[in-house]
DNA sequence: GAATTTATGATAGCATGCATGTATTCATGT
DNA sequence: ACATGAATACATGCATGCTATCATAAATTC
């Protein structure tokens, strides 16, 4: 499989997109150690970078820094992903209910795009292309709110959750995944600027995606 | 003025705090450049964790980095300040929402104590502690709202809005400051277990702080 | 033999020097 | 006088060596 050239300017970007590409990918597990010098060396780059690194994904929650003692890869509980949901739900639900009074056009055809693609790439079973661009339907919806400090929370919101999906390792039934067809309804109320309907497929949709998670894999 | 001596493990803690001081104090003026050498120096640590606070800094906000240009404090418009409480009025109003249905005994005094030391820094005139005070008193609902997730973004929020205070320079009136009654409405609705109740003080409450701090000062 | 202390190894935290990219200034030409 | 471009100063990004701290294991004492 050919993999989408990654874009970064610096190698501690370098370094955060890689860290998140071996998470999603499975290559590291949950509460693995993550020494800054093994990082380091594997990707050719000094540890200076890779602590940088490291940070942000901890504020990201996906890894977990002790002082003086080193970083691990997060582990998350049952119960930490029902109060990740919880959050989620409240930031999105004010996201999707403001930007439906104010999506610009332009925006409303970025959704229906992501949506192309993710069926795309679903067809495909490429789930980490999925996962992306699932999270860019989000991430669209959260930047037409306008609201710049919210669409920050999203972000970090998303790449917590987006992450938990491997940690869970769902089962994804390609022949019954609704998940494309509530972004679909969304998109719709919102080209509608439905704002209840809209808030209301939102809540449902990541309701259901956090139902998934605890299916049975 | 005797300053609470500030308790800190690494020198990057050091240098965040430090300047969350000096943004406090208005050393800092919004907009400003901060270069890592002139930080690094003035505290007399390397660049290093110079390096580490900013991008704290940044991740909550106070701070805009500029890759390969530099870092220069935050100087929000009034836009972003609206922007930023609608999304603290969201994640508290969550918050207190669930702390009212489970509240330990212990937490509660603990906001008794928080809302006794703030009427003492109140008195005092004692901007920076009272400042510290009153994001404890939010810090200790988020907290004991049991949400992780949930006390981290509150966290983040804190930070923000706290120097926005000292951004936009309010006049604080020390005959008439509502805010340390409407802690202690909270407070009690709390230990009543009054869930609607405190939710909508606590929604009351910020929409006052954020109409505070748009009073010409 | 258990507990406490001491030694040893490993890792994060910090300082510093070098490389790269950006902003400013000044010269040059139209 | 203004625009353009080169040169210079400056700040960040990264690499590397050193130091402080923590975890583990060995040793000593009771």
């Amino acid at each position: 499989m050919i993999m989408e050239p990654r874009l970064y300017t610096t190698s501690a970007d370098y370094v955060y997109q890689e860290l998140r590409h071996q998470i999603i990918t499975k290559q590291l597990k949950p509460g693995q150690r993550l020494p800054e010098v093994n990082i380091a060396v594997q990707m050719g780059v000094s540890r200076t970078p890779v602590r940088e690194a490291l940070r942000r994904l901890a504020s990201e929650g996906l890894v977990l820094i002790i002082p003086n003692s080193g970083a691990r890869l997060a582990s998350p509980t049952r119960r930490e992903m029902e109060d990740t949901y919880a959050v989620r739900e409240q930031l999105e639900c004010i996201s999707v209910a403001i930007a439906a009074t104010r999506i610009s056009e332009r925006n409303l055809r970025r959704l229906e795009d992501a949506i192309l693609e993710e069926e795309k790439a679903f067809e495909e079973k490429n789930l980490e292309l999925y996962l992306e661009i699932n999270e860019n339907f989000h991430r669209i919806i959260a930047e037409a709110s306008g609201n710049r400090v919210l669409a920050d929370f999203v972000e970090n919101i998303l790449a917590r959750t987006n992450a938990y999906v491997v940690f869970y390792d769902p089962f994804y039934d390609i022949e019954d995944n609704p998940s494309i067809a509530q972004h679909r309804a969304i998109a719709q109320a919102l080209k509608e600027r439905e704002r209840e309907k809209a808030v209301d497929l939102m809540r449902e949709h990541l309701k259901h995606s956090f139902y998934d998670l605890n299916k049975p894999s």
